[in-house]
DNA sequence: CGGCGCGGTGTTAACGATATCACGCAGGCT
DNA sequence: AGCCTGCGTGATATCGTTAACACCGCGCCG
C-alpha cells in the first residue's frame, strides 16, 4: 500500500471543512454547495488524492466486485465471455475480479475461497461441476451465484449456459446428413475439462442414436488440447483408421491442428476427410479450408450473466424470485464450400 | 456483499474466547494453544465463516493486490504474460487485479485511477505511453510501477521489456540475408497499438538502413489487426504490388490471415512470397507452412515483472535502490523448411 | 411575526479485522 | 524466596470512509 497517501482528512484540513463534507463532495447527489465542492475537488487534484475504496468497502459493506472464475485466461472463448461480462458490469460501476483454475477443481476451490474473502457482490463460475466444499462455500456465501457454459443438473443458483452434449448431437446430425458415417472424435483423455468431456459424451450418445459405431475415440492428452496435440492425434487417427470420413475435435484449436496434419500428409479436406471443431474461434472461419464449428455465443453468455447479476442485485429486498435459467442458443456454422 | 455473513465476533462467542484469539488462530505464527486453535477452526468451519479481507486490508494497509493493465484480454501474448505473472505472485500470496484498456489511452487512464483506488501494492502496465494524468497518478501512487512490453524513453519506474523496433531490425536483417529485398509491412493504420506502431517504425528504419525502398506499407485497419484483416490486407498487397517477395505482419494472427489469402489465390508460400509475423503464437509454429516470427518471451516478461515486484516490496525500507531495467531477449524463430 | 422546512455543514459511531500493550500464570534460575 | 522469562490470552485503539443524526441560518408561509 502507499507510503503516505493522502486521505480525506488532508483534503478537509486544506479546504477548511470537515471530512464529511469532503466525502459528500465526491458523491454526485449529496448536498454540498457548488463553491465548496469545487474547492475540494481542486484541493484533491492538487494534493494528488486518490479515493480509498478499501475503507468505503468496509463501511458500506459493498465492494462493487464481481468475482469470476474461468478455466484459463488463455482461451479466446472464455476471454470473450469475460470481456462482454465486464463491459456490461462496468456500465453499472462494477469491476470484475478474475481468477483462473487451470482446469483443476481443487484449484478452483481455493480460488473461490480467496475470491469470497474479498466480499464480491456476486460470483460467476464456469461450468457446473465443483468440489463439495466449493459448492458449500458458494451456497453459503449469501450472494448471487451464476454458473455458465453449462446446464448443471443441480444448479447452485442462476445459470447462463447451454448443453455441451446437445451441441454434439447437432454436429453428428449435420455430418450424418451429409452421408458421413465413420466419424471420429478427438478430445482430452481426462475429465479435467468437464465441458469437453460433456461434448465427448454427447458425441457418443448421438452416434449411438444413429446406430453408428463408436470406435474412433482418440485421446489427445490432458486438457486443454492444443493445436499441436490436435495434430498429433490426427496423425494417429490417420495411421490406424485411415478410412475415417469425418473427425470432430473438442475445440477449433485442436481441429485446426488436425487440419494442418492433413495438409502435411496431402490428405484433402474435406474431400478425403471432413473436420469439425467447437467454439467458433476466428481461425475456424478463416483457415483454408474453413472448419465446421459450433458457435456457443461466448459474448452473449457474458452479457446475459451480467444482466442476471444486475437484475438480482437491484431487486428490492424481500422480493425474492427464484433463480434464473438463461439458455443460450448455440449455432452450427458449416464450413464454407468455396 | 453478503447478507448476514459471520464475523470473528460470532466465532469468538461460539468458542468462548475473545475476537483477538480468533484472529490469532488464523495466523500461522501467532501464539495460540493447539487446543483453542483447533476448536476455533472447527467452529469457523461449522458456521461457514469466511475471512473478511476488506477489514484486514484497511487495518493493515495491505491488500495483497497487484494491479495490471493490458490492452486486451483476448490476446494470447498478454494472456501468457499475465498468467506467468499471477502464478509467480500467487506463490507470495498476492492476487492480480486485471483490467484491459482496449488499446485506448483514455480508457487506460480511467482504469489506472480505478485500480489505484483499490490500493494495490504495485501496478504493472503494458507499454510506455500513457496520458499525462495517468503518468502523474502512477508517479504519485507511491507504489512500485512496472512498465512492460516496451523500453520507454522516460520510464516511470521499473521496466521489464524489449525494444519492439529492434525486433523488426532483426526480422528485416533475416529476410535480407535470404536475398529478399521487396519487403512489405502489414499493420494497423492508427497508433492505438503503440507496440505495433513501434514495430512499423522499426521496419521502416531497418529498410532504410539497408537502402531498400519503403513503398509497401499496407494499413489493415484500426488495431488490433485480426486474422481476417490480415487476409484482406494481403489481398490488397497482391493486387497492387504482386512482385512483393516478403511481407512482415504486425502479429502472427494477421500473418496467418495473410497466409490463408495466399492459399486461396494459389500463391505459394514461401516460394512466391515469404510471410513473417510477431509473437510466437502457437499458430505460427503449426500452420502449414509455418510462419517466421519473433518470440518476445511473454511468460518470461510476466515472471520477471513478478520478481521485480517481490524484490522491491520485500526490500527493507530505507534501502532504496534505483529502478530496475530488465531487458528481455527476444528470439527470431525462422519458419521450418520442411 | 413565529414556526417550519430545507440546504449546507459538523459530530459521532460504526464497518471487521489487527497492532500494541497489558496481564496472569507456570517454571526455572540464582 | 524472589525475580525473571515466556506463553497464552484479553482490552483497547485504530485503519479511512460513510450512515445517521444534529445543528444553524435563512426564507417562506400562514
Amino acid at each position: 500500500m502507499q507510503h503516505n497517501a493522502k486521505t480525506m482528512k488532508d483534503i478537509a484540513r486544506a479546504a477548511g471543512v470537515s471530512v464529511m463534507t469532503v466525502s459528500r463532495a465526491f458523491k454526485a447527489d449529496s448536498s454540498v454547495s457548488e463553491a465548496t465542492r469545487n474547492r475540494i475537488r481542486e484541493m484533491a487534484e492538487d494534493l494528488g488524492y486518490v479515493f480509498d475504496s478499501t475503507a468505503a468497502n468496509l463501511r458500506t459493506q459493498k465492494t462493487n466486485f464481481v468475482a469470476v472464475t474461468i478455466p484459463s485466461i488463455n482461451n479466446a472463448n472464455f476471454a470473450d465471455t469475460v470481456d462482454a461480462l465486464s463491459d456490461r458490469l462496468a456500465e453499472a460501476g462494477m469491476q470484475v475480479l478474475l481468477a483462473y483454475s487451470g482446469y483443476d477443481m481443487a484449484k478452483e476451490e481455493r480460488l473461490i475461497e480467496q475470491l469470497l474473502r474479498r466480499r464480491p457482490e456476486a460470483i460467476v463460475v464456469t461450468g457446473g461441476s465443483h468440489s463439495d466444499r466449493a459448492r458449500r462455500m458458494l451456497i453459503n456465501a449469501g450472494i448471487p451465484v451464476i454458473e455458465t457454459w453449462d446446464l448443471p443438473a443441480q444448479p447452485i443458483g442462476h445459470v447462463v449456459g447451454f448443453s455441451n452434449a446437445a451441441t454434439m448431437h447437432g454436429m453428428v446430425d449435420h455430418l450424418v446428413a451429409k452421408g458421413l458415417t465413420r466419424i471420429a472424435f478427438i478430445g482430452g483423455d481426462t475429465d479435467g475439462d468437464t465441458r469437453g468431456a460433456d461434448r465427448r459424451r454427447g458425441y457418443i450418445a448421438a452416434m449411438t442414436r444413429h446406430g453408428l459405431a463408436v470406435d474412433r475415440l482418440i485421446g489427445a492428452g490432458k486438457p486443454p488440447i492444443s493445436m499441436r496435440e490436435g495434430a498429433v492425434a490426427m496423425g494417429r487417427l490417420l495411421d490406424i483408421l485411415p478410412d475415417t470420413q469425418a473427425v470432430i475435435c473438442v475445440s477449433d484449436l485442436s481441429a485446426f491442428g488436425a487440419l494442418t496434419e492433413c495438409q502435411r500428409r496431402g490428405v484433402r479436406v474435406p474431400q478425403d476427410i471432413a473436420i469439425a471443431g467447437f467454439g467458433a474461434y476466428e481461425i475456424a472461419g478463416i483457415s483454408h479450408p474453413t472448419i465446421t464449428t459450433i458457435d456457443p455465443q461466448c459474448r452473449l453468455i457474458g452479457t446475459r450473466a451480467a444482466e442476471v447479476i444486475l437484475q438480482v442485485l437491484t431487486r428490492p429486498q424481500g422480493q425474492e424470485s427464484g433463480p434464473c435459467l438463461v439458455q443460450i442458443d448455440w449455432q452450427l456454422k458449416p464450413a464454407q464450400t468455396t
